[in-house]
DNA sequence: CACCAGGCAAGTA
DNA sequence: TACTTGCATGGT
């Protein structure tokens, strides 16, 4: 069984059994990428009341945000936790997007793939997983979104060795299925989904499992 | 009550 | 280079 049969039948699998998840769960490209930054190591359904307050507020937008000091956009963002770390970081991507592409965040997202993510991961605060998310939910363009979920999935089932960094494993994605976003997308989006599901790290096998066998 | 969640960067040896 | 630690809220 090749590597892109396996990765073929778990897609399969996964859809079969959750469905389409359509990702990101987020309406603007604004809002999945300040989604992208707030939900690092962070339990969504706080980032949800984050941006909800950003929403209330009527900050949500690439202006508001720039302008607002660090301490009132730290105080809002505080239900995702890391609040002022992460009004650090968005504060740091938002003067990137000023400065190298004159705010203007749709030119920003239509660069090409290795440059978005380059400018990025320049970004302190930005790493692998938010860049590649960015640019994947929030751009729109074809990069593998690998997160904990994804290591823990593929390590138990033998795709993946403990000693693989972030961009092997993306690799093994990449390499093996057709750059397609709408894949990409919905790939990622299904093993988060399975992730959450409490079949977590001690029983595979847990009954109904989809993955059983796999 | 302890543990965890869709990371990342800085510090230590 | 390879570990370890800080950052923080809210749900289970």
């Amino acid at each position: 069984m090749s590597t892109a049969q396996r990765l073929q039948e778990l897609y399969d699998r996964l859809l079969a059994a959750y469905g389409p998840q359509h990702w990101w769960p987020g309406e603007t490209p604004l809002e999945i990428m300040v989604g992208a930054v707030l939900t690092q190591n962070t339990n969504w359904g706080n980032v949800v009341k984050a941006i909800n307050n950003l929403k209330q507020a009527g900050l949500l937008s690439l202006e508001a945000l720039a302008e607002l000091p660090r301490e009132r956009l730290a105080q809002l963002i505080r239900p995702s936790g890391y609040y002022n770390l992460k009004a650090g970081r968005l504060a740091n991507l938002l003067a990137m997007i000023k400065q190298r592409y004159g705010g203007d965040l749709d030119y920003f997202f239509s660069r090409p793939l290795s440059e978005l993510r380059q400018s990025l991961l320049a970004t302190k605060g930005i790493g692998p997983e938010t860049a590649d998310s960015i640019a994947l939910y929030a751009a729109g363009q074809p990069i593998f979104v690998v997160d904990a979920y994804t290591f823990r999935i593929l390590g138990r089932h033998g795709l993946a060795d403990e000693d693989m960094g972030y961009f092997e494993l993306q690799e093994v994605f990449m390499d093996h299925l057709p750059p397609e976003a709408p894949l990409f997308n919905e790939f990622h989006g299904l093993l988060v989904q399975l992730g959450k599901q409490r079949c977590k790290r001690s029983n595979p096998l847990c009954p109904g499992c989809p993955l059983e066998g796999w």
